[in-house]
DNA sequence: GCCAACGTTGGC
DNA sequence: GCCAACGTTGGC
């Protein structure tokens, strides 16, 4: 595996949010590679008629910061040109230690798509589009005492966490800008439209989100527009 | 660097 | 199971 990816992530343990992996979904695990996530590419499917908790998504949103910072004396710094320079443009999404971030990760299905963002920078935003390319598995730093996402609570026969893979496919057509984000978000909050309930700030903190097909269109549609 | 928001911990 | 203290996230 690759880098450091970052995902930080509060060091939780248990919770309240369900440690479930029950939930819905989800996959097998290691192995992984066989399931062709059929439905799934169609992009669209029974969001509008599923309750939030046993809505199925299949677009994402994860988080990672490109500019260097130390946690414990390790650069966690992993920005879309980091993942765009490694061998087969992969990597694993490894270090995430929060429940609901995890569980997200759990529903990923192969060949799902998400937007690359990029937080604690100059300029917080969304850069680009990576794909699944493995769902959910073991997430081995959870075990390893020199890892910086170590968690001691977590054991062997029992892990906590997972991690699933993702390839580069490209970059966004112009970099779209938190600030911008909000702004459209705050718009259809007041009028309606699609960003009017985005994870992304109705649940600012969380690492990996989902976004609705209809809000995963409309960010993409930003592309060719000019920034506002 | 500040600090609001919010998830987690742990006493009770 | 409540809730205050604490730690982290991440925008600004």
């Amino acid at each position: 595996m690759p880098p450091k990816k970052m995902a930080r992530v509060t060091k939780t343990a248990a919770s309240s949010d369900d440690d479930s992996e029950t939930v819905s979904s989800v996959k097998k695990t290691a192995g992984g590679k066989k399931r062709t996530a059929a439905s799934v590419e169609t992009g669209h499917n029974t969001e509008s008629s599923m309750s939030p908790s046993s809505r199925q998504y299949c677009h994402w949103l994860m988080k990672s910061e490109p500019e260097s910072r130390f946690e414990s004396g390790v650069d966690v710094k992993f920005g879309i040109e980091d993942l765009k320079a490694l061998p087969n443009k992969t990597s694993s999404w490894d270090g995430v230690r929060n429940y609901q971030a995890r569980n997200f990760m759990r529903q990923m299905q192969e060949g799902q798509l998400a937007f690359f963002y990029h937080s604690n920078c100059k300029e917080p935003g969304i850069a680009g589009i990576i794909k699944i390319v493995k769902e959910a598995y073991v997430d081995h730093t959870q075990f390893d005492k020199k890892d910086v996402h170590y968690d001691a609570t977590s054991k062997p026969n029992n892990p906590k966490w997972s991690m699933v893979d993702v390839q580069y496919q490209r970059m966004m057509k112009r970099y779209l800008p938190l600030s911008e984000l909000k702004k459209y978000h705050l718009q259809h909050r007041s009028k309606g439209g699609p960003l009017k309930d985005m994870t992304l700030f109705t649940r600012a903190r969380l690492s990996v989100q989902p976004l609705t097909t209809e809000e995963f269109d409309f960010v993409l549609s930003l592309e060719d527009k000019d920034p506002l």
